[in-house]
RNA sequence: GGAGGGAUGCCCGAGUGGCUAAAGGGGGCGGACUGUAAAUCCGCUGGCGUACGCCUACGUUGGUUCGAAUCCAACUCCCUCCA
C-alpha cells in the first residue's frame, strides 16, 4: 500500500481509519469525486452458498458505510457468474452448481443481505447479473469486450498466473470470469453510473480489468478499492466458528453461536475487529482494544454484542449476550440458548447418551458423540457422562427442557414435542 | 491426435503383495492451563453396534492370487511436452 495521502472526503476518511482499505487504483481522484457529491459504488456476492457468513462481513461494511455518507450501493449478486466460478487464488475449479443450486442459494444471499442493509426507498440496490449475462452472444461479445483483453495482460495477474505456476490447470470457462466480472462493472455503470467497485483484495485483477474496459469503450473514469484480507493475529483465516463457517443466517447459525464466535476473538484484534466490524466510533474502538489482560474481555462482549446486532438486530444481539452470562459467567443458566425439538418417544424407553447428542445435532455421527463423551467433553445437565450408553429418560428433563453440552462453548436446550 | 507422469482418508502426503482403517503433517474435536483469548502440553480423529464384531474405504470396472492401496487389463479424469 502506498503511503496514505491526506484524505478529504467522509467515506474514505472513515474507511481509513477504520482499515477497510488496502489498495485503491487512484485514491487521490476517488477523493475528490466522493468528495464532489454522492455516487454510486458496488460490491459483488457469487451464490456460492445459502447464506453469507462472516468472510463476507467486511464487504457489507464497506457497503454499509457508503450508505451512511450517502453514497448510493448497489449489491450485485453473481447468478451469472455463478455458472462460471471465480479462479481467482483458488487451486481448483469449483464443481459447476444447478441452475436449482443457484437459485436457492440467490435467494438465501438476497436475504443475509436484507438483514445488514436497508434497501428501502434506493437506498441500496440489488441486482443480479444473469439479468444481462444469460443474455450475451458469444459472436458479440468477442467483438465489443474480447477484443479489449490482451491474453498476456490476463495471464500476468497473480491470481491466475498461481494456479498455473501450481499446474493445477485452468479451462477456459473460467479464464472468461474476469471478462464477465468486467462486464459488469461497465454495466453498472452504463445502467446506474455506478464508478467504484469495491472488494477482498483477491478481486484486484478483475477489478482493474473492469475498470480498464469502462475507458476504453466508454471512455469512463472508474475507481477500485479493496479490503485487506482479514486474518486473525495468529494467522489464521477469520471466520471459523464452534463446528464450521459463521454464517449469518440464523437458521444456519443460532445467534448465540454468532455472538460467540465474535466473543471469541483473540486479544490481538479486538481493536482492529472492531474498528472493521462494529459502527462504534474509531477511537472508542481503539480504546477499548488497548485494554489489557481480562480486562479485554469485557470489550470482547461489547464486539460481540455490536457485530451482532448489526448482523441480527439489537434486540436478539442483547439476548445472546445475556444468554452468554448467564451461561458462562452463573454457571449452569438455563437462559436462551439454542434449542432443538426432539420427539417424545425417544425418551419413553430411554436413549443412549451418545444417541442423543447426534440427535441433538451436537455430533455429527454416533462415532463422534462417543469419542466426545470418552474425552469426557459431554455434559448432560451440566454433569459429566461418562457411560456412552448411559440411558437419558423423562426424569434427566427439568421445566421440560435438558441441557446438553460439547466442550465448554457449545451448549444446546432439548424440548420434547 | 502422439509421448510421458499422476489419481490415497476433510486437506497435504507416505506406502509398491499379507503385520494397512492405511505412517507423518495440517485441519477439526475434546481435555489441562487461563480470562469463554493466544501460546503450550495431552488425547481423539471412516460408519454402525452394549460387545467378541460387522460394513465401507486408497479414481472406475474387471482380472491374477489363499490374500491387493500395492501386480495385470480396460476405462475416466488431471498434469507436462509434442502436433
Amino acid at each position: 500500500m502506498s503511503n496514505s495521502p491526506t484524505l478529504k472526503s467522509p467515506f474514505l476518511q472513515e474507511a481509513q481509519a477504520r482499515g477497510m482499505i488496502f489498495q485503491c487504483t487512484d485514491l487521490e481522484g476517488l477523493d475528490e469525486v466522493m468528495l464532489a457529491g454522492p455516487i454510486t459504488a458496488y460490491v459483488g456476492f457469487d451464490p456460492t452458498a445459502d447464506s453469507l457468513h462472516v468472510g463476507n462481513a467486511l464487504a457489507i461494511m464497506t457497503l454499509r458505510l457508503l450508505q451512511k455518507h450517502g453514497h448510493t450501493p448497489i449489491a450485485l449478486l453473481g447468478g451469472g457468474t455463478a455458472k462460471i466460478g471465480d479462479p481467482s487464488f483458488r487451486d481448483e475449479a469449483r464443481s459447476l452448481m444447478s441452475a436449482d443450486t443457484i437459485a436457492h442459494n440467490l435467494a438465501g444471499i438476497e436475504g443475509s443481505l436484507r438483514q445488514f442493509l436497508n434497501f428501502d426507498d434506493g437506498k441500496c440496490l440489488l441486482a443480479n447479473n444473469a439479468e444481462w449475462l444469460d443474455r450475451l452472444s458469444y459472436i458479440s461479445l468477442l467483438q465489443d469486450v474480447g477484443v479489449q483483453f490482451s491474453i498476456s495482460r490476463m495471464l500476468s495477474f497473480e491470481s491466475v498466473k498461481q494456479r498455473l505456476e501450481r499446474e493445477q490447470g485452468l479451462t477456459f470457462l473460467e479464464f472468461n470470469y474476469s471478462i464477465l466480472q468486467s462486464y459488469d462493472f461497465r454495466e453498472l455503470y452504463r445502467r446506474h453510473g455506478a464508478i467504484l467497485q469495491l472488494g477482498g483484495s483477491d478481486q484486484w485483477g478483475n477489478i482493474v480489468s473492469g475498470i480498464d474496459l469502462g475507458r476504453r469503450t466508454d471512455s469512463a473514469r472508474l475507481f477500485g478499492l479493496t479490503t485487506p484480507l482479514v486474518t486473525t493475529a495468529s494467522g489464521a483465516k477469520m471466520g471459523k466458528s464452534a463446528g464450521g463457517a459463521t454464517w449469518v443466517n440464523a437458521q444456519k447459525l443460532p445467534v448465540f453461536d454468532y455472538w460467540q464466535f465474535w466473543r471469541n476473538t483473540e486479544d490481538a484484534d479486538v481493536g482492529r475487529f472492531l474498528k472493521l466490524f462494529t459502527d462504534l466510533p474509531v477511537d472508542e474502538c481503539e480504546r477499548l482494544g488497548a485494554l489489557e489482560g481480562a480486562a479485554i474481555n469485557d470489550a470482547k462482549k461489547i464486539l460481540a454484542t455490536e457485530a451482532t446486532a448489526i448482523c441480527h438486530g439489537r434486540a436478539a444481539a442483547e439476548e445472546a449476550a445475556e444468554a452468554a452470562r448467564t451461561v458462562f459467567e452463573q454457571g449452569a443458566g438455563v437462559a436462551a440458548l439454542p434449542e432443538k425439538m426432539l420427539s417424545a418417544e425417544l425418551f419413553t424407553q430411554g436413549i443412549p447418551a451418545f444417541k442423543l447428542f447426534t440427535e441433538a445435532g451436537l455430533a455429527g455421527s454416533g462415532g463422534e458423540a462417543r469419542r466426545l463423551i470418552r474425552g469426557g467433553g459431554a455434559r448432560l445437565n451440566d454433569t459429566v457422562i461418562h457411560d456412552e450408553n448411559h440411558l437419558v429418560t423423562q426424569n434427566d428433563l427439568h421445566d421440560g427442557t435438558l441441557k446438553l453440552s460439547s466442550g465448554k462453548k457449545k451448549h444446546i436446550l432439548v424440548r420434547l414435542s
